[in-house]
DNA sequence: AAAATTAAGGACCGGTTTATCCTTATTTTA
DNA sequence: TAAAATAAGGATAAACCGGTCCTTAATTTT
């Protein structure tokens, strides 16, 4: 579905907008330990959220990560995926025909589209707020 | 979504049931020219699906590819997912997290869990003869 | 000013997926 | 019986993805 670098993304957003939130910045080491990623790679998707204007990122002793106070509600969850993952998700054939549309439509097509929309809607309709709170109150996790 | 191998598996699987609605069998040339996929790399997922029972090979002049009459209605599209790309898409994490369940969920769990699901069942409740039949009103396509 | 801390980023590695090529096995046709 | 047609399958290659390592840049602390 998502790559996996996109679920790194995912996760590792949703854990420094947490902190964020109790007002800490966190190191990419932190943040490789909390989500349990591979820490040089994580580095490389975070790299790209930070170029995307996703998270804010600070060099030297007492930096780290972390995403602004606007951007909790102002972020939905697709940005994260068509920074890393393009928005294919959403737009491609089913059976990998070169384009998906209603003229020249694959025999899957009627049935998948609904699927893939509502897929679009929930990544588009949930931002980072809305993640961040069930793992603030326990109820979500990150890792294992 | 579906690996590359599963989109022309699918592909491959209706274009030969279409042919054996109409008494045909058809060779891999012909299919790889239908479905416009490579075709030493269509061979070995024809392989998989003739091992998994889904087609039907016979070799030799005159030999080709065929659907058995009763596996029209028998075979559901999530066979020939499972065959070629196992079972992961229904069952995995959108996040990656190592098992997905009620007990443990990841932060998107439960937005993301009834689109999952809505997939599921489209590919377990539709037939081959579901989608030959569009293929054959001429109402849906296999290239381009 | 020096040392420590931290992110950025280039170079590289390994496995899987996608794809090709060539040989072998099986069947039909001539 | 020989030739042609066709699928099966092994060996190999190319591309991509996930992952590691090491050096550089920026900032803070000492
Ligand atoms: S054309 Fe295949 S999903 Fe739309
Ligand atoms: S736990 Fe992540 S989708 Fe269910």
């Amino acid at each position: 579905m998502f790559s996996k670098a996109c679920e790194y993304a995912i996760r590792a957003t949703v854990f420094i907008a947490s902190e964020s939130e109790k007002g800490n910045r966190v190191s990419l080491k932190q943040i490789a330990r909390e989500i349990d990623s591979p820490e040089a790679f994580t580095a490389k998707t975070l790299q790209k959220l930070s170029r995307s204007g996703i998270i804010t990122s600070t060099k030297g002793a007492h930096g780290g990560f972390h995403v602004l106070p606007e951007k909790m509600t102002e972020i939905k969850v697709s940005q994260i995926v068509v920074a890393i993952d393009g928005d294919t998700v959403y737009k491609r054939c089913s059976l990998g025909l070169s384009d998906c549309s209603e003229e020249h439509p694959c025999p899957f097509h009627s049935r998948f589209k609904p699927v893939r929309t509502g897929l679009q809607e929930i990544v588009e309709n949930t931002n980072l707020k809305d993640l961040t709170s069930g793992l603030i109150s326990g109820e979500t996790f990150l890792k294992v």
